[in-house]
DNA sequence: TTCCAGTTTTAGACATATTCTAAAATCAAA
DNA sequence: TTTGATTTTAGAATATGTCTAAAACTGGAA
C-alpha cells in the first residue's frame, strides 16, 4: 500500500473527497510540527506539486480544520499557523526566531480554572514566551 | 487641572511628546478594557475628533507599545488588539461574541514551568476560551 | 514676535494575508 | 459516455497594517 493510498484513506475515514492536491497537502501539514503558516504550505507542497494553487491550499487548510484534522492558531505577527497536534497542548513561541513549539499538555500545571467568576472555560493554553535554550556542547 | 492637561503631564512622564492627537487617543485607549483593534480606535477617537488619520492612530499605538503604555496582542481572528492593562494577567476568549475578557493574575495558578527542557521561559499567559455566564436574573 | 529645525500628522500608495468569484477541470455514478 | 456535482484555479476583492513624502505644527533661538 503506498502512501498515497494510505492518505486518501486517511482523508475518506475523515469524511473528505481525496484529491491529489488534498493528498500532497496532508501529506505536508498532518505531518510537520513546524505549525507552517498557508504560504508555507503552498511553497513545501509546490515543491513535489508546481501547479498547485494558492487558493486550493487556503481551502484544503480550512476544510481540514473543519474536520478536525488540524487547528488554526493566530499567536504572532498577523499570521495563522497550522497545528496538526490535536491533541491538548501548550505552545512556546522563540521570541529570537518567531518559532513555534508544542509544549505537552502535562508539562505545565494549570489550576482553579472553574473558579471564575461569570466566566465558563471551555478550553485552554498557555502561550509561554521564551528563548530557546542553546544545546550544551555534546560530549561524543 | 484639565483631563487633557493631566494626559498630557503623564505622556510627558513616560518620554512622549503630547499632541492634540495623542491626547485624544490616549484618553480612549489607555482607559478601556474593551481590547480594541486600530480601527476601533480610529473609530472612537474620531467621534471627538474626526480628523485624525489612520496613519496616526497605527503610529500612536505603536509609540505607547514601546513606551510601555500598553501591550498589543494577537488572540483571534488576525486583528492586533490593544491592552492597556500592563500588569500581568491572563486572557478570556468568548467564543460567541469575540469579546477579550481580562483575568487576574492570581485567578489561576500555573506551575512547573521552569521545568521545560530546552525552553527558557520569560513569560506566559493562559488563554481560555468558553461563554460568558448568563447572569442569574438579580432579585432587588 | 518671527524664524527655523525638528517633530508630528496626513493622504494615499504599498505590502501582506486571506477570502471570494466565476469559470474551467475533474470526478463519480448512472 | 454523459451528466451533474465537486474541486481547482487565476485573479479580483477585502482587510489589516506599514511606508512615503509632503504639509502642518511646535518649541525654542534670535
Amino acid at each position: 500500500m503506498t502512501d498515497h493510498e494510505r492518505l486518501s484513506g486517511f482523508l475518506q475515514d475523515h469524511g473528505i473527497q481525496p484529491s491529489a492536491q488534498r493528498v500532497a497537502i496532508a501529506r505536508f501539514v498532518l505531518h510537520t510540527d513546524r505549525h507552517p503558516t498557508a504560504d508555507e504550505v503552498l511553497a513545501e507542497v509546490r515543491r513535489d506539486f508546481p501547479m498547485v494553487s494558492r487558493a486550493t491550499v487556503y481551502n484544503t487548510i480550512r476544510l481540514f480544520m473543519e474536520k478536525g484534522l488540524l487547528r488554526i492558531h493566530q499567536l504572532e505577527g498577523g499570521v495563522a499557523v497550522c497545528d496538526a497536534n490535536t491533541a491538548r497542548h501548550h505552545h512556546f513561541i522563540d521570541e529570537d526566531t518567531g518559532e513555534i513549539v508544542d509544549v505537552p499538555w502535562d508539562a505545565v500545571d494549570v489550576g482553579r480554572l472553574d473558579e471564575l467568576a461569570g466566566l465558563s472555560v471551555d478550553s485552554w493554553m498557555v502561550v509561554m514566551r521564551g528563548r530557546r535554550r542553546r544545546e550544551p556542547p555534546s560530549r561524543d
